[in-house]
DNA sequence: CTAAACGCCTGTGAGC
DNA sequence: TGCTCACAGGCGTTTA
């Protein structure tokens, strides 16, 4: 479900119903997530962090949980104590209740000590958000790479934070086909995508995120970035520059949408 | 080493 | 109505 966009709206929307508040209780119904009530009960949160598609919820002894949302996982933010379809956790605060809903599981949850929590935001990639993200970093990335430019932007040990959705939605701003190779990049084609993967990525947030299906806010309503999109779920439509159909295709198995006048390989 | 394919899960909607 | 199939905002592991 949620890439970069959909994580920091969550993000954004629970920092004031969480920071200082302590953590009173815990609930699991799913024996895939592992974390003891000992571990977070009576611990004051005292930040939310995100990189890439991963969630922080930092306690005041610098442990955390980690929250990475899958493809169907949302956070909902409720005062009272409520049943909800799909229900993984339940986290009871003093002043209200977060549940984690996953149908398809495919998302995480675990306790983290700090230096565990080092270790995951090492091993991402370069967020789009953060200050490391600069043309020099950016491109040292891009050499002796032979694959698809897609999968390059779906890859998160690379750059954090893109999935299927908005890999579509930038390449078609950059006017860069998705299977062109990313060792076959012109100068011009890389300062495109370097500017594109921000601006779509903020603009999805000026719009609360994208909900096509599963992707819900921490109150349980939609975004609508997916009023917006350009290429993604538009098979046959024409394109909105050119009118050409937007084509569709599988790279690393997943749905790619392109217009094949406007993004030529 | 790199890149591609597979497997994990469950739900939904289209077509027959 | 009921069945089957394709498909779904992701990623860790296995294979080539
Ligand atoms: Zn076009």
């Amino acid at each position: 479900m949620p890439e970069l966009p959909e994580i920091e709206i969550i993000r954004r929307e629970l920092f004031p119903s969480l920071v200082k508040v302590r953590i009173v209780g815990l609930e699991i119904a799913d024996n895939k997530i592992q974390i003891r009530s000992e571990d977070i009960l009576n611990k004051t949160i005292i930040d939310l962090i995100r990189k890439g598609k991963y969630l922080f919820v930092i306690f005041n002894d610098r442990s955390s949980l980690l929250f990475h949302l899958g493809m169907t996982g949302s956070l909902i933010y409720t005062k009272k104590r409520e049943i909800l379809r799909f229900q993984r956790a339940r986290i009871a605060t003093a002043q209200g209740f977060i549940s984690f809903c996953d149908a398809r599981r495919f998302g995480k949850m675990k306790f983290l000590i700090e230096s565990e929590r080092e270790k995951v935001l090492q091993s991402l990639g370069l967020d789009p958000f953060f200050p490391e993200y600069t043309w020099d970093n950016f491109i040292r990335l891009l050499i002796n790479k032979n694959l698809p430019v897609k999968n390059f932007l779906m890859n998160q040990n690379w750059i954090s934070g893109i999935g299927n959705i908005y890999s579509s939605e930038i390449l078609f701003l950059s006017k860069v086909h998705p299977e062109k190779r990313v060792n076959k990049l012109t100068i011009k084609e890389k300062k495109s995508l370097f500017e594109s993967i921000p601006q779509v990525l903020n603009q999805a947030i000026q719009c609360e995120g994208t909900t096509i299906r599963d992707y819900q806010r921490t109150n349980g309503t939609r975004g609508f970035f997916q009023n917006c999109l350009k290429v993604y779920d538009r098979e046959g439509k024409p394109c909105l520059v050119c009118g050409t159909p937007i084509e569709r295709i599988k790279l690393a198995q997943r749905s790619t949408y392109f217009c094949p006048h406007c993004q030529k390989k």
